[in-house]
DNA sequence: CGCTTTCTTGACTGGATTCAAATATGGTGG
DNA sequence: CCACCATATTTGAATCCAGTCAAGAAAGCG
């Protein structure tokens, strides 16, 4: 699976911009969010949209990234592969996330959809031109990278000193954390519905575990209570306050302070 | 010692400013390196130095953090430590880094000295009035700010999926690296002696190993003959190739592509 | 409905941790 | 300058958590 996966095919579908800036669904969260009306018209005409199927490569680590863009429905991962085919995937990019780097021409990581994925899209030089010259974008970028660095710094922490059940558990925090801020809410419920983007193999990459680990903590979890599998992509959380306390970190919540 | 440390002087030593941004051994790399001679003027007004000791907390999670610094000499530690007292480093600090985030009051990681540190810093407002005012330092902030996240994620792959042995050589590798590249090399010789910044249980606290674990490693490296141990702190690697080849990372020499 | 893929479970192994003790190091005062 | 002490590091032995290998169950898809 790992080694097909090159085989992928590159599905990818063009799209014409059916949708204005004032109408799209990442609108207010996106690195376009602070823009006002004059620079959302220049975005307007730069912009073009894209949509690959599940599975495809958006980027591979090394080759050239000629395009930076915002996901605007879907899902990816960002990873790396080590020779060996261990591989550590170090970001999961859900709608409003941005892809690429401005300054660099090639990427660090392998990006694969891992649903359809729709994409908002500009050409490197024309958004390059963009960041120098809207400041509104600039400013939101930087604080889009901040906060992904936090991120990346909190996930070291579960990577490096919790343990598999603490390292599955942060996860699930994590993913409903992310599914609360989406539909507007600051916090998650005591109890909802949770939808796994990934695989017991794509959680298991996030997490520095194999699939059987990940999948015994699964087990034992529902067992212990905190979770119903209402299906292997769906879990219904019952007390959000007990996973919190079970993944162990010294957590302020996730509220940005 | 970890629970010690609490009780640590908060050692400081204000300084003037004794020299001039046009002197600063930092010139060149820190959060001013973009700055052009108007720029740095105002930056000499609105600057100040201070000095802490070995051991002293610059920050400490959760709490206020009301200045912005950069690193001129030492080295200090960014960490997080569970309740149970768990400790994971996520960054190392060496001159030129940055330390703190502008538009956020506290710190989200324990900082701490584990040398004597000199910073340059600014008032938090202060800061952020320069970086909404000088382009240069927003741009450069930026660039720094994607840097890190690019190493966080790095270092991401090597916690989630290295082996022990994997682990420190990797370490081993960044730090001769960042050694290499404040000397103005591109990278490190065959042959050189490489000076290690933190104890055996700060390299683990990075690591995510326990100080036996690490100490075993050195112990079965230095076996192999991929280095000397001339003391605890104190490496003179035999060929650095080898020791990348150790690494395991498909790395492409750390260089910015 | 049958096939493929994904997920779960079991038994065993192994690498890293834990607990414990010995040794080395570095700083300090005599 | 050296002896001494506290601290840091190394080493050893036993344990345990997660990995590996293998097989069975469930889910998804044509």
């Amino acid at each position: 699976m790992q080694i097909n996966a090159l085989d992928t095919v590159f599905a990818m579908v063009q799209l014409k911009p059916v949708i204005g800036c004032g109408n799209c669904p990442i609108r207010h969260n996106a690195v376009c969010a602070e823009c006002d009306a004059d620079e959302l018209a220049i975005l307007e005409r730069a912009k073009s949209y894209v949509t690959f199927s599940a599975g495809a490569r958006l980027a591979e680590a090394g080759e050239p990234l000629d395009h930076l863009s915002s996901i605007i429905t879907g899902c990816a991962t960002m990873s790396r592969t080590l020779e060996d085919g261990r591989r550590q995937t170090v970001g999961l990019l859900l709608p409003s996330d941005f892809i690429g780097r401005p300054g660099r021409a090639n990427s660090a990581y392998d990006i694969e959809a891992v649903s359809e994925v729709t994409l908002c899209r500009f050409e490197r030089r024309t958004f390059e031109d963009l960041v120098r010259n809207t400041p509104h974008i600039a400013t939101r970028l930087m604080t889009m990278a901040l906060d992904e660095l936090d991120a990346s710094r909190d996930w070291a922490v579960v990577l490096g000193r919790m343990t598999a059940r603490e390292k599955v558990v942060s996860l699930l925090v994590n993913l409903a954390r992310r599914a609360a801020r989406r539909e507007g809410k600051t916090a998650p419920e005591k109890s909802f519905t949770l939808h796994l983007p990934l695989s017991r193999e794509g959680l298991a990459d996030y997490l520095g575990l194999t699939i059987e680990t990940t999948s015994r903590q699964f087990t034992a979890l529902r067992k212990d209570g905190l979770f119903e599998m209402l299906s292997n992509r769906e879990l219904r959380i019952v007390d959000f306050d007990r996973l919190v306390i079970e993944a162990g970190e010294d957590d302020d919540g996730g509220v940005i302070v």
